[in-house]
DNA sequence: TATTGTTATACTCTATAACTATA
DNA sequence: TATAGTTATAGAGTATAACAATA
């Protein structure tokens, strides 16, 4: 039995919302010089303090050689810098330059500032369910993801 | 005025629901030895029929270079034919081989499929309050992009 | 003169495998 | 022997600019 029309096109909206939301992240962290993958690692940095590239690379789900480049990257434009680990050599720590500290303190703002555009007057009960919905949509899809495996 | 811990926690829920879905996507389309853009690029010949490469250049708006590059993928892996058009010299018609169209019709399933995981079994009024909300987002992110020009 | 698609070039993200220096 | 990071290599997505064929 198929899906009825509603469930479909509730699913079509939230396609388009993970869409624009990407769209949007993207063009934000463009004008500040970053992008999507570089703000990933400011953020991780900005949750765990000076890291390892090891570290980064477990927290982001990613390979080690893609820290290195987007450290590359970040070093390259004066968000981090790379710092000798105090005792094993072989290690090195990413740290933030004024300018990626700075950056990141905005990138916090900006989600916040974006929260409250978004949710911002809502009728309670509206907005309890909404977010109940979310947490029920999110379990759901966690299901389907460990499923499709 | 900061916003409240309820609005910044509900925006943690829709950015991680945007995640997941784009993890969730990418996974089972690499299943179909597919990426997101050549998917995506299916599912507009699925919707406009065989077109020229120019039209899926502004229909997904990137580059017609970007598209060049996407076809011949999608070409070298079985998914669609270039074809003379019938007119114009100069451009060529993007079709879809058998696979091809199979392909974008499980996809379209698949998208059913996952419309009921998450629907199914919700109170009516949960189910309406919570598209209420999508939709009050999807015109809110809509005014902050516009804004953030 | 304008448009369609390709070649040329470049940047970014991503991965695996081999290698160096250190634990 | 195992781990941290880099070099080597490769594939994919994206862009602009120059160019050929055609309108």
């Amino acid at each position: 039995m198929p899906p009825t029309a509603q469930q479909v096109s509730a699913l079509d909206l939230v396609l388009e919302l993970a869409m624009l939301l990407d769209d949007d992240l993207t063009q934000h962290l463009g004008r500040q010089g970053l992008t999507v993958s570089r703000a990933h690692l400011l953020w991780e940095l900005g949750r765990a303090g000076p890291v390892t590239q090891q570290a980064l690379a477990r927290a982001m789900g990613v390979s080690a050689r893609n820290i290195t480049g987007l450290v590359d990257g970040l070093a390259a434009t004066g968000f981090v810098a790379r710092q000798a680990h105090p005792t094993d050599r072989r290690a090195t720590l990413v740290t933030f330059t004024k300018k990626g500290e700075k950056t990141v303190q905005a990138l916090q703002r900006g989600q916040q500032e974006l929260a409250q555009q978004l949710f911002t007057g809502w009728p309670d009960h509206q907005f309890g369910t909404f977010v109940t919905g979310l947490r029920e949509v999110l379990a759901r899809l966690r299901l389907a993801s460990q499923e499709g495996r």
